[in-house]
RNA sequence: GGGCGAUUAGCUCAGUGGUAGAGCACUCGCUUCACACGCGAGGGGUCACUGGUUCGAACCCAGUAUCGCCCA
C-alpha cells in the first residue's frame, strides 16, 4: 500500500481533472447487461433548457445524485439518464426572437431554409412547422451544452450516453404512439366544449396550468326589467360586459326572495333580450344580491349552470379576447343592436368601461360599482385573465369525470412511496379536485403534433368522427406536411381530400412519458425490460399536480401500474429573506460562479444539507463549511497515508483502535439506514460527526503510537486501524463529495471510489473485534477535561502535565486504564493516576512548572 | 374557505416520552512535526403560546398565533 502523496494537497482545480477522468473511464456508464433486479433506474427531471440556470437546479439535482451514487456503491447498475425539456412555449418564444421567424403550420416544408443572418424580430418570416422544429432543435443544442457542462462540473454521475430531448425524434414517436394507443382504447377523445382559453397565446389551457391570482374588480349592481313590468330585479356582477352573453338569471332554489321569480322571464338591460329566471343550488344567497346572471361564459360556474340547466349558448368573446365584431343574432332590438355596435371589436376590458357608461346613461346601473378583490383564473404563463370559449379539443381521460378511474389513480398515489410521506396529500388534493378530463390539445406550433388527419367531405367539411390514423411504423408524423395513407399532397384542404389536425399536444402530454422515452419503450424492448417500472422519480413539489400526476396517469392507462416505486420530492431554495429564490437573484449568483468560488464538493455539501422535501435557505456559510470539510479530508488523508499503513485488520489489537472501529461500524449502520430511507442529509451528518471526532480526538490520541512511540505492535495496530477507518470514511463521503474522495482514493487505491462498494458495519466489526464504543466516549471526556485545564491555564496543548488524577465509575476507569498509554501521550501526561470513585468522570490536572 | 408543513441558541438547523444539542457567529486562548482554509476552551435557549395526558413532555392530544405552501 504505497501512497503517492502531494506535498500540499488542494481542492482547487480538482473538478476538471476528475470530470475528464470519469468521462474517459466511463465510471457512470449504465451496464445494460444486468437484470432488472440489479438495476436502479431514475426518471430524471428534464430541465427546461431555454430557461436560465438556477441554483435551485444545483440543489435538487445534487440530492438525486447522492442517491444515485449510494445505489451504485450498493452494487446496482444505475440507469441515470438526462433529458432536456425543449418542448413548449418557452422555446417557441425564444426561437422566434432569436431567428426572427414565426411558425405557420399551413406552409410546406422547405428543406433548404436558412434563417436570416440579421433577424428582424418585428418582421418575422413565416416558416413551416417542420422548419420551425428544426430551428428549435438547432438552438436548444447550445442551451443543452451549458447545462451539461454545469452538471458535469457539479459531479452528477449521469450516463451521458443516455440523453434525450422532449422534442427529439424518439420523444415525438413515443408521444404520438402513446396517444394513438390511448385513442384506440377510447381514453383519448375529442369534444367541442367550453374551454379555458388564453387570449394572448390563443390556445386552450388545462386545469393543471391554471393559477388563481388576486385581482381588483368591482360589483356592478344592475337592474333587469321583469317581463310583467313591475320593479326591476337587481343582480351584481363583476363582468357587465358579458350582459349581451346573458342566457338566464339564477338564484338558490331555497331563496325565499326569488321564489316568485322562478319560471318567469326578465329582459336584459341595453339589449332587451328575454331570459328566464332559474334555480340552481350553486347560486350563493350570500353573494351579492343572491341572484346572478348566467353568461356563456364568464366563469366555470357558468359552464356548470349552462350544462346542467341546458341553457342556450350565446358567446360574445372571440379567440382574441375581443367582443365579436358581428352583432349577435339574438339581439333583435334596434337599440340593443346599436348598443352592441359600441362594444364590438373591443377587448373585454375596454368593453367593460364602455358598457358601464352606457348602463349609467340608461339608468340601469344602480349606484357606483363596489370595488372588491377577487381570485381570477390565469394561465400560469400568461398575464391576461382567461376567457372561456367553445372549441373542439382533444382530451385524455384522467379521472376528472369517471369516479372509478379517479379512485384507481388515488390508489396508485397511495401505492407510491413518497419521500417525505406527507407529499401524498398534495397528490390526493389534486386528484380529488379534478373537475374534468385532461385537455391535451394546444393551438401552438412547437410541440408534438396530434398525429391525425381528417377526411373532408364533398362540401369540404372535416369528418371529425373518424380521424385518419398513421401507421405505427411511420411515427413520428407531422400532419401539416405528411400525408395520410391513400391520399396525395395535392388533396390537402380540398373537398373530398383531407386536412391535418393543426394542433400540438400539451407539453405535459410528452413529459408524462419520460420513463417511456428514456427507457426505450416501443424502441428497445431489452432496455425497457431492465429499467421499468423505474425506482425513483425525483422532482419538486409544485409539479406534483402536473408532471407526477400525468406520468402516473399514462402509466396506469398503458401498463396498469405505477411508473416508479418511489418519489423523492425536493424543497425549494429560499433566499435569506425566506422567500422563494427569485430568478433575478438566481442570475446574480450563477451556479457556475458558485462552483468556481467554493468548489463543487462544497456546493454539493450545502445542497445535501437540505433534507428531502424541506425548503432550504441559500447559505454561503454552509458551502464554506463544506469546503473546510473537503480540505480536512485531504489533510487527514495525507497524514494517515503518510504513515505508510498496512492493510492488516488482524494487526488491530489496541483497545482504543478497536473501540474507534466499533464506533465507526455503528456510524456505518446508521448512515446506511438513513440512506435506505432516502435521508441523505442524515447520512452525511453521521459521517461528518464521526469524521470530526476521528480527526480531533482519535488521531491525536494515537499519533505518538502510530509514530512508533509505544512499540511495534501498538504502531501496527494504530496504522492499520487508521487506514481502515480512512478507507471506510472516504466511502461514506463519496456520494456527497465525489471529487475529494476520488482524489484521495487515487493516492493509494486502484480504480474509482465510485465503483467500490458502500461500506458495511460487518466489515468494520470484524476488525473491531471486542472494541467497546463506550471507550471512545470516556476517553474523549477525559481528553476534553485535560484540554480544558490547559486552556484555562492559557497553556499550549503541548504543555506538560506533571500529574493527572482521573476518577469515575469503576467500569469507566477500567476502560480508561486500557487506553492509558494513548491518553498519556496525547495529553503529554507524565504521571497518570486512575481512581474508581464517584459517579462522574473527573480529572484533576497538575501542570508541570514552566521554565 | 379546506388541507399540509414549519415555529428549538444571534443565524442555519438536528433532536418521536427520561440531564436541551451541532455547525456558524461571538469571547478567551494555542506556532501542535496532516491541516492557521488549523486546534482547544467558554458564554449563550421560558424548545411560539394556552390547556390536557403522563411519575416525567421540545416530543403525545386539543386549541391559539405567526410564517410558507397546496387546493378551492
Amino acid at each position: 500500500m504505497s501512497a503517492r502523496l502531494p506535498d500540499k494537497p488542494s481542492i482547487d482545480g480538482i473538478e476538471q481533472r476528475w470530470v475528464e477522468e470519469w468521462d474517459r473511464s466511463g465510471v457512470y456508464r449504465f451496464d445494460r447487461s444486468r437484470p432488472r433486479s440489479e438495476v436502479y433506474s431514475i426518471d430524471t427531471p428534464p430541465p427546461t433548457v431555454s430557461g436560465s440556470l438556477h441554483v435551485g437546479h444545483v440543489f435538487s439535482y445534487t440530492h438525486t445524485d447522492c442517491i444515485a451514487r449510494y445505489k451504485r456503491m450498493q452494487g446496482f447498475s444505475v440507469f441515470y439518464p438526462m433529458g432536456w425539456d425543449d418542448n413548449g412555449l418557452p422555446t417557441e418564444r425564444r426561437v422566434q426572437n432569436y431567428y426572427g421567424v414565426r411558425c405557420d403550420p399551413s406552409l410546406p416544408y422547405d428543406p433548404g431554409f436558412e434563417p436570416p443572418a440579421d433577424p428582424d424580430p418585428k418582421n418575422q418570416i413565416p416558416i413551416s412547422r417542420r422548419n420551425f422544429v428544426e430551428l428549435c432543435e438547432r438552438l436548444t443544442v447550445e442551451d443543452e451544452k451549458a447545462f451539461e457542462e454545469l452538471w458535469r462540473r457539479l459531479g452528477l454521475s449521469i450516463d451521458w450516453s443516455q440523453t434525450y430531448q422532449t422534442i427529439d425524434h424518439n420523444a415525438r414517436a413515443v408521444s404520438q404512439r402513446a396517444f394513438l394507443r390511448n385513442l384506440a382504447r377510447g381514453e383519448a377523445y375529442q369534444s367541442e366544449a367550453p374551454t379555458l382559453w388564453d387570449v394572448t397565446f390563443r390556445t386552450a389551457v388545462a386545469q393543471a396550468e391554471l393559477e388563481d391570482r388576486e385581482r381588483p374588480g368591482a360589483y356592478h349592481r344592475i337592474g333587469f326589467m321583469r317581463s310583467n313590468g313591475s320593479e326591476p330585479v337587481y343582480i351584481e356582477t363583476t363582468r357587465p360586459e358579458l350582459i349581451p352573453a346573458c342566457v338566464a338569471l339564477v338564484a338558490h332554489p331555497d331563496d325565499a326572495r326569488y321564489q316568485p321569480l322562478f319560471g318567469t322571464t326578465v329582459r336584459t338591460p341595453l339589449f332587451d333580450v328575454e331570459v328566464p329566471v332559474v334555480a340552481h343550488a350553486l347560486a350563493d344567497p350570500e353573494k351579492g344580491s343572491g341572484i346572478a346572471m348566467i353568461c356563456t361564459f364568464g366563469d366555470l360556474t357558468d359552464v356548470t349552470w349552462w350544462r346542467e340547466l341546458q341553457l342556450p349558448t350565446r358567446p360574445v368573446i372571440g379567440w382574441d379576447g375581443r367582443l365579436l365584431p358581428e352583432t349577435p343574432h339574438w339581439i333583435e332590438d334596434a337599440q340593443g343592436q346599436h348598443a352592441y355596435a359600441e362594444l364590438a371589436g373591443k377587448t373585454a376590458h375596454s368593453a367593460k368601461e364602455r358598457i358601464v357608461e352606457l348602463l349609467r346613461e340608461s339608468g340601469d346601473l344602480v349606484g357606483e360599482p363596489r370595488e372588491i378583490t377577487h381570485a381570477v383564473k390565469f394561465f400560469e404563463k400568461g398575464d391576461r385573465p382567461l376567457e372561456i370559449v367553445t372549441t373542439r379539443q382533444w382530451y385524455l381521460t384522467n379521472g376528472g369525470r369517471e369516479p372509478e378511474l379517479r379512485e384507481a389513480l388515488l390508489e396508485r398515489g397511495r401505492e407510491l412511496s413518497w419521500h417525505p410521506s406527507h407529499m401524498l396529500v398534495r397528490y390526493e388534493n389534486w386528484v380529488e379536485g379534478l373537475n374534468g378530463d385532461w385537455l391535451i390539445s394546444r393551438q401552438r406550433f412547437f410541440g408534438v403534433p396530434i398525429p391525425l388527419w381528417y377526411a373532408l367531405d364533398v362540401d369540404g367539411n372535416p369528418v371529425y368522427d373518424s380521424p385518419l390514423v398513421p401507421d405505427d411504423s411511420l411515427l413520428p408524423v407531422d400532419p401539416s406536411t405528411d400525408v395520410p395513407a391513400g391520399y396525395t399532397e395535392d388533396q390537402r384542404g380540398k373537398p373530398g381530400g383531407f386536412i391535418g389536425d393543426p394542433d400540438v399536444m400539451d407539453t405535459w402530454a410528452t413529459s408524462s412519458l419520460t420513463p417511456q422515452i428514456a427507457g426505450g419503450w416501443s424502441r428497445d424492448d431489452d432496455l425497457w425490460s431492465r429499467v421499468f417500472p423505474m425506482d425513483l422519480r425525483p422532482q419538486a413539489h409544485e409539479i406534483i399536480r402536473t408532471w407526477l400526476f400525468s406520468t402516473v396517469v399514462r402509466s396506469h392507462l398503458e401498463f396498469d401500474g405505477l411508473p416508479w416505486s418511489d418519489a423523492a420530492i425536493s424543497g425549494w431554495i429560499l433566499d435569506p429573506d425566506r422567500k422563494k429564490m427569485s430568478k433575478s437573484k438566481g442570475n446574480v449568483v450563477t451556479p457556475m460562479g458558485l462552483l468556481d468560488e467554493h468548489g463543487s464538493d462544497a456546493v454539493r455539501y450545502w445542497a445535501a444539507s437540505g433534507r428531502p422535501g424541506t425548503d432550504t435557505a441559500f447559505d454561503v456559510g454552509q458551502m464554506k463549511i463544506g469546503r473546510r470539510l473537503a480540505i480536512k479530508i485531504l489533510n487527514a488523508s495525507k497524514f494517515v497515508l503518510g504513515l505508510e499503513p498496512q492493510d492488516d485488520p488482524a494487526a488491530i489489537t489496541a483497545p482504543l483502535d478497536r473501540a474507534m472501529l466499533a464506533d465507526l461500524a455503528e456510524t456505518v449502520r446508521q448512515a446506511t439506514a438513513a440512506f435506505e430511507d432516502y435521508n441523505y442529509t442524515r447520512a452525511l451528518e453521521l459521517a461528518e460527526t464521526f469524521f470530526w471526532s476521528f480527526t480531533d480526538d482519535h488521531v491525536e490520541l494515537v499519533k505518538e503510537r502510530a509514530y512508533g512511540g509505544q512499540g511495534a505492535e501498538g504502531q501496527a495496530s494504530a496504522k492499520a486501524a487508521l487506514a481502515l477507518a480512512l478507507n471506510v470514511q472516504l466511502r461514506l463521503f463519496a456520494p456527497f463529495l465525489p471529487f475529494v474522495t476520488d482524489e484521495v482514493w487515487s493516492w493509494w487505491q486502484a480504480g474509482s471510489i465510485h465503483q467500490t462498494s458502500w461500506p458495511t458495519a460487518a466489515e468494520v466489526l470484524v476488525a473491531a473485534g471486542d472494541g467497546d464504543r463506550q471507550t471512545v466516549a470516556d476517553t474523549a471526556t477525559v481528553l476534553s477535561l485535560v484540554r480544558k485545564a490547559k486552556s484555562e491555564a492559557k497553556a499550549s496543548m503541548k504543555a506538560e502535565v506533571q500529574r493527572a488524577v482521573i476518577s469515575g465509575p469503576a467500569e469507566a476507569m477500567a476502560r480508561i486504564e486500557s487506553v492509558a498509554g494513548d491518553l498519556k501521550a496525547a495529553g503529554s501526561i507524565a504521571e497518570l493516576v486512575i481512581e474508581p470513585r464517584g459517579e462522574m468522570i473527573s480529572v484533576d490536572v497538575t501542570l508541570a512548572p514552566t521554565e
